[in-house]
DNA sequence: CTGTTAGCGCTTTCAT
DNA sequence: ATGAAAGCGCTAACAG
């Protein structure tokens, strides 16, 4: 900045200025000095930046995964508007992991983040204290935690897991069956899980018969093993919740590779809208959410924190409900 | 630091020092130090190191989507090694747009990446011109580019779509069509194409039964779409490659519903060999990548590029090709 | 093994 | 409308 300064023959902070803002630098000296950082290419340092305002101009946001267009919706819609407000994001995958959310909370925090958004509200301790002591405004997303750490923006898995149920039961379903993935990960899941048991049982039916394949992220083909070993343990089964879409279609495939009639014999309910559930034949039964407006308000409510801030207003923290709905296809 | 300075009874130098490593400060020191750290949460700032040390810590990593399982492996590759490296990803998705490409490489450069991963070979001028004079290692992934920039970790879209032709042809099929997205876009989808056309040629097959659906990524729908639009003008198709194989999965599904025969009637090929290619029924033939090994290999690109720099040492840049091969399934 | 000094590139604040 | 001085939090380089 300083060699530019002097090549417009002004000092580095008229060359600031003009950068900056429109504001109070002579029209013509501003020319002459954009001119000049064209020439030599100067691209100003955000680092120093950083350093003399103490603004970071970095928004952090973790997802348990980047491969999963549920979340990467999510990412899209707090992009939209964090861009708009002139923040950059720093994109965490936690892998559903919590030790991997505590490595990457501790990473990014060393980056003075302006806001956090986190996805779920189960975190481990030490993420709740480092979360605690950072002094920026934390938004918990896709799940309405018990205790929140500050905003959030979300739904409740267990009324969605509810909803399948309560869905395969009034289409005459009564012996429904749960493929998921291992508890202590994916904890959106398990609540889905937990949801989908309680409804069972208030229905009068039996809500024993789970099929658990491993750690999340559950995939297709652990959606077509789960099949086999629903059938092999519980052969009564007429109908099969899944965690998500992607192990709906599992199940749904090897049903066909397995010459089962979807829906007469088996019927599936999956869960967040994929592309695969709207595609496939016959089409899935399952839960929609809008997860990019989960991203909108969230990144809202990081922004309206940050606001409230600057103009030293006071601010309770609140809760936005997206909620989710039930979308009948052809699987059930 | 200060602050855990005055604490632990020591000056802010050797705080520093015990934070960063194990050399020379005495162990009571250190402990003490760290005891301090501790208790009042002490989180060092990034910023400030980044300035001091004019090493920002941060790689950028531009993938096309974040929500495509091929470049989510790309990018978990890369993680494992930059990770590995103790730096931080600024991951940018350019939505397949070398405008947004353009913008979000003007927006890193502002925090001094170290080192910069791009995907594709193919660049606005600007954005050619800023990476040239930033004076970080480049490399360009998953494709191999006319004019590289530097580094080079990819394989020959254009091979691969040969390759779809000529197995169709091997198997039998005379009269294949292409489904892909709007040029422009997509410029390894283009080169796919491109393959396509030119091996179909070099065959004597008709190279004219393209059908393009639209700017990427193609969804699965709109592979679904693809199939009418094809059957609709072109009758005797009897096999169709696809630009992915989420299009290729939109292309049996809706065969499935007007209960065309898969391979019998039309055989189908995708590329890319994501999970729904290898669970569906019948299962995929397509094109398989391995997409961490890129992302592993351009981090070591990278990172090999950094230690000649750092040790001073002159290093030319280098290609690495990565082989795809063709999954022979059940639909080709 | 530990401390001191200087300075990273920019913006804030105050002065002109 | 422009400039000068100070300083953001940390570490390199040197001294002891």
């Amino acid at each position: 900045m300083q060699s530019v300064a002097r090549l417009a023959g002004v000092s580095a902070m008229t060359v600031s200025r003009a950068l900056k803002d429109s504001s109070s630098v002579a029209e013509a000296t501003r020319d002459r000095i954009l001119t000049v950082v064209r020439e030599v290419g100067y691209v100003p340092d955000a680092t120093a930046r950083v350093f003399a305002t103490r603004r970071s101009g970095f928004v952090a946001a973790l997802v348990p995964s980047l491969d999963n267009s549920n979340f990467a919706d999510t990412v899209r819609g707090m992009t939209e508007r964090f861009d708009a407000a002139g923040l950059q994001m720093l994109i965490g995958d936690t892998e559903y992991s919590l030790e991997r959310e505590e490595e990457l909370v501790a990473a990014f925090l060393m980056r003075r983040p302006e806001a956090i958004v986190l996805t779920g509200g189960v975190h481990s301790d030490r993420t709740r204290r480092l979360l605690e002591s950072a002094d920026a405004p934390i938004v918990e997303t896709w799940d309405l935690p018990a205790r929140p750490l500050g905003d959030v923006v979300g739904f409740s898995n267990e009324a969605a897991g509810a909803a399948m149920v309560r869905h395969l039961h009034a289409v005459g379903r009564r012996r429904p069956g749960f493929v998921g993935g291992a508890t202590n990960f994916d904890t959106r899941g398990a609540e889905r899980r937990a949801g989908f048991k309680k409804a069972a049982r208030a229905l009068g039916l039996a809500a024993d018969r789970v099929v658990l394949v491993g750690r999340p992220p559950v995939t297709m083909d652990q959606g077509a093993e789960a099949l086999d070993a629903m059938l092999a343990r519980w052969p009564v089964v007429d109908a099969i919740a899944c965690v998500s879409d992607l192990s709906a279609f599992g199940v749904l495939a090897q049903c066909q590779r397995r010459g089962i009639d979807v829906p007469g014999r088996i019927a599936i309910a999956g869960f967040g809208d994929f592309d695969v559930a709207r595609c496939c034949h016959p089409r899935l039964t399952t839960i929609a959410v809008d997860c990019a407006a989960i991203g909108r308000a969230a990144a809202d409510a990081a922004l309206g924190a940050l606001a409230a801030r600057k103009e030293g207003r006071r601010r309770r923290s609140a809760t936005v409900e997206i909620p989710f709905r039930l979308v009948v296809r052809e699987t059930a």
